[in-house]
RNA sequence: GCCGCUGUAGCUCAGUUGGUCAGAGCAUCCGGCUGUUAACCGGACGGUCAUCGGUUCGAAUCCGAUCAGCGGCGCCA
């Protein structure tokens, strides 16, 4: 390709600001063309930008030949810079276009291999190209917000954002799914190769470092091999995390209901085209209400058992429960109060030892679970004994252990799946389509 | 880990009981059109029917294995 030049002192024209009205007369635009085409002596070219899409019309009689020529030649996607008189007329989608004066390629696209006809797996083979589909743009908008909205909610309480590795050797979600790494193959320790795992959660190095900073959150994929093939499951997914010193479960919740509406408030404030894109029904989003309804695991037994399940103290909620209770909700749910066989960090409740002090958070809409969290072990006997409750091993978490050995106290944190998040928020059917490269086991690529 | 499904042209698919079954639409290319809304009209290009093996006079079609992928369950965020 013989790149063309490309003035560096020009101001170009975003499309968003056409379409808004904030914008007439003449202006440059430069995008990428979105649908083309044209007849003998009219070529319609429908460009786009990161901030919308307009007609440009295209008259063999206004622009040079060669201009004229390669408005009707070049493909979807090529990348294009012209001028032009921004006009309403009302046969443009969109109610605007752009009567070119003059239309330049700056690169001539091949044929794009994403058409009309699509399939999953074709757009999903073709992520890098998709990645451009006003769909795509408008979930990773919504997505960048959702991100923003959680570090400034926990910044302005005065947390501090800390990372924690992703190479471990500790587990803490139970052994089933982890990801195991060959760390060093030169290297072998006790006679047998270095291995590493992937992190499946910050959890345990958020406890150690709460001691100094006392207040701490994260935002870090988190990797679980789950054999899990469901519109709610990536291997490599993103964690936003909240650990905090000298805090009950209860003070954590109501944290957590406080952010969630403070998320849900700065989408509706920043997205509302983005939404609209995607067909959320925004309404929906608009009556999220706090205070969150509360419910014990034995309750949500009881109820769901009324509604025509057969659960027994100690099942879990498969998504059939979960939608069953959440589908008809118009905000979201706490359930508390879980049984102990949790994760080993979780604190048995001291009134009611057979269960945790502990809550998950549902999303309505049959979206379920985005948030598991809870106080957590804190005496160090106590931490011992529960381990090996679960049947592994106090040995191999040495210094996890050791952390609690001097001036341990009372702390609560959670986990929130930023992806499930965004996909509620969203309206999408499955979680693939809110996240730029998904992760599952069975793709890698692009 | 369990259940189900798919693989035919660049894309989306049709192809009946095994026998003119190598097909369509879209895309691309060529030609036509001054208002199109992923336009329309005419023509061209395009396939080792996922791979390997088997059954058969004959396989896209039946059988087996392999590979790739999709949907769902369980578990989780």
């Amino acid at each position: 390709m013989k790149y063309p030049e490309f003035p560096d002192d020009v101001t170009y024209t975003p499309i968003g600001e056409i379409l808004s009205s904030r914008v007439k007369g003449n202006v440059k635009l430069r995008g990428w063309i979105y649908r083309t085409r044209s007849s003998g002596k009219l070529a319609f070219v429908i460009i786009r930008d990161s901030t919308g899409i307009i007609q440009c019309t295209v008259s063999k009689n206004n622009v040079d030949k060669s201009d004229f020529v390669n408005a009707g030649k070049a493909l979807v996607e090529s990348s294009v810079v012209l001028d032009g008189l921004v006009v309403a007329d009302e046969r443009a989608p969109g109610g605007f276009e752009i009567r070119a004066t003059s239309f330049n390629v700056v690169h001539f696209a091949e044929a794009f291999p994403i058409t009309k006809d699509q399939s999953d797996e074709h757009l999903l083979n073709n992520r890098h190209l998709w990645l451009r589909s006003r769909n795509m743009v408008s979930a990773l908008k919504i997505r960048s917000t959702v991100f923003k909205a959680f570090r400034d909610y926990w910044q302005n309480l005065d947390y501090t954002e800390i990372q924690s590795p992703s190479f471990t050797t500790s587990a803490c979600e139970g052994g089933s799914t982890l990801f195991n790494v060959h760390y060093d193959d030169e290297t072998e320790k006790s006679g047998q190769k270095f291995y590493a795992h992937l992190s499946q959660s910050w959890q345990l190095y958020a406890e150690a470092s709460m001691f100094g900073l006392e207040n701490i959150f994260t935002v870090a994929p988190s990797f679980r091999a789950e054999k899990s093939r469901t519109r709610r499951h990536l291997t490599e997914f993103w964690h936003a995390e909240v650990e905090a010193a000298w805090t009950h479960n209860h003070q954590m919740m109501e944290f957590e209901e406080g952010m969630i509406v403070y998320i849900i408030k700065k989408v509706l404030e920043e997205n509302r085209s983005e939404l609209e894109q995607l067909g959320r029904d925004i309404s929906v989003l608009e009556n999220i209400k706090a205070p969150f309804d509360k419910m014990k695991y034995e309750e949500v037994i009881d109820k769901l058992n009324s509604m025509g399940f057969d659960l027994a103290w100690g099942d879990d909620f498969g998504y059939k429960e979960e939608k069953a209770l959440t589908q008809n909700l118009k905000s979201p749910v706490y359930i508390t109060n879980f049984p102990r066989e949790k994760g080993f960090y979780h604190r048995p409740d001291p009134s009611d030892p057979k269960s945790l002090v502990c809550h998950d958070l549902l999303a309505p809409e049959g979206y379920g679970e985005i948030i598991g969290g809870g106080e957590r072990v804190w005496s160090p006997d106590e931490l011992v004994e529960r381990i090996r409750e679960e049947g592994l091993e106090p040995e191999s978490y040495g210094w996890y252990l050791d952390i609690r050995k001097f001036g341990s106290v009372p702390h609560s944190g959670f986990g929130l799946g930023l992806d499930r998040t965004v996909s509620w928020i969203c309206g999408s059917d499955h979680i693939k389509h809110v996240i730029p490269f998904p992760r599952t086991m069975r793709r890698t690529t692009p």
